[in-house]
DNA sequence: CTGAGATAGGACATAGATGTTCTACTAAGA
DNA sequence: TCTTAGTAGAACATCTATGTCCTATCTCAG
């Protein structure tokens, strides 16, 4: 039992990487293509996600879960702001492949659903406190320890985090650079432009 | 005469602008989309623009066209290298809701066609010195001259620039926070990352 | 008033994506 | 060997966007 399950997990899986490589360039990709990056038939694409939206949602729930688990790692409450602020980065360049997913069909196609059931896989915490609000509290701890610079609110230091691990992924998918060259370079600009001090960085 | 072609030329470029909104959104947005945003018949659109391909050439042409007039602008060949950059990103936000369309479907799109006529009419200067390479020499010369931070590449630069004037046109359209303060945090947050000496910004 | 430029709006055939269904093949477990 | 879960692949009706064409308005210039 266990064997054949494994089996159709793998399969689906596959098909939510390769759903998140095709729509996250190009949210209107036709559903055979999905398929065939994943190598797989359209028919059987389709019996895994009976609609366009089914795998869209899918997708959401499967990289929120990612992201979580990232931010999780980094364990953002711990330390100065700045310092916390260094750890998700870097954890999140970890899992840029599957974020990507947020900087492209992400965006749009949640913006008309909303959330489905990621949230509550996730576990989140407390009384189900949204990404935004962590790293807000995270700003202001920052703010408050004197390491993050205090003319930048944290709404644009989440819109900057975005962006750069935005540019990150496309300059390393371009390939003319290393992915470590482009993680070290990121992470160096975002710490500098963050940080009250930023000779320090 | 020229009452009755102003009249075309208008609507050409009222045309031209919603195509930007619509499409640098939602790339694969139906083309009556763009038209109900400009204000005009689907029929007319297809007067002005026989093909959804057209339409997307003639867009990156005057997109491209306004980016050489603010890069025109900004001057980048005076002063330091920092502050050429300086005057660049500034230049740059000046256009944000036309250069929009190189942060959506202008990159996809032009990928596939390649650039139609628009550096002729954008009328480079010398030997149809490329756009990368013009900031390539910025960079270089802020190296050089000690203002811009040599661990980042010049390729990394750009690459950053073009993620933060994303990040600054979607906040700003997000409503939550004033164009102004959003470019100014953009801004410091550009120079500090970009800058040798972040703590001169 | 008259004619020409410019548009609105609808009809239409076409192409492509979608979702469904059915049959046939393959491999692993009983 | 027989069975079954999983899949490939094709056929199909449907739907939406597209591009074309045509006619009715409207508004200026002569």
């Amino acid at each position: 039992m266990s064997e054949r399950t494994a089996v159709r997990e793998r399969t689906r899986r596959t098909l939510l990487l390769a759903g998140i490589e095709v729509l996250s360039g190009t949210p209107a990709a036709p559903l055979g293509e999905v398929a065939t990056r994943a190598g797989v038939a359209r028919s059987t694409l389709h019996r895994y996600f009976s609609d366009r939206k089914a795998l869209i949602a899918a997708i959401s729930d499967f990289t929120a879960v990612e992201y979580e688990a990232a931010v999780a790692r980094a364990s953002v409450e711990d330390g100065t702001g700045l310092e916390a602020f260094r750890r998700l980065c870097l954890e999140l360049m970890e899992s840029l492949d599957i974020l990507a997913w947020w900087m492209g069909a992400g965006l749009t196609a949640t913006a008309q659903d909303g959330e489905s059931e990621a949230a509550v896989a996730a576990g989140s915490d407390v009384t189900d406190e949204t990404d935004e609000e962590r790293l807000r509290e995270l700003v202001a701890r920052g703010h408050d320890d004197g390491t993050i610079d205090p003319a930048l609110s944290a709404e644009w230091v989440e819109s900057l985090l975005w962006s750069n691990l935005y540019a990150c992924h496309h300059l390393q998918r371009s390939g003319s650079v290393t992915a470590f060259d482009v993680r070290s370079q990121a992470l160096r600009g975002l710490l500098k432009a963050a940080a009250a001090d930023p000779t320090r960085v």
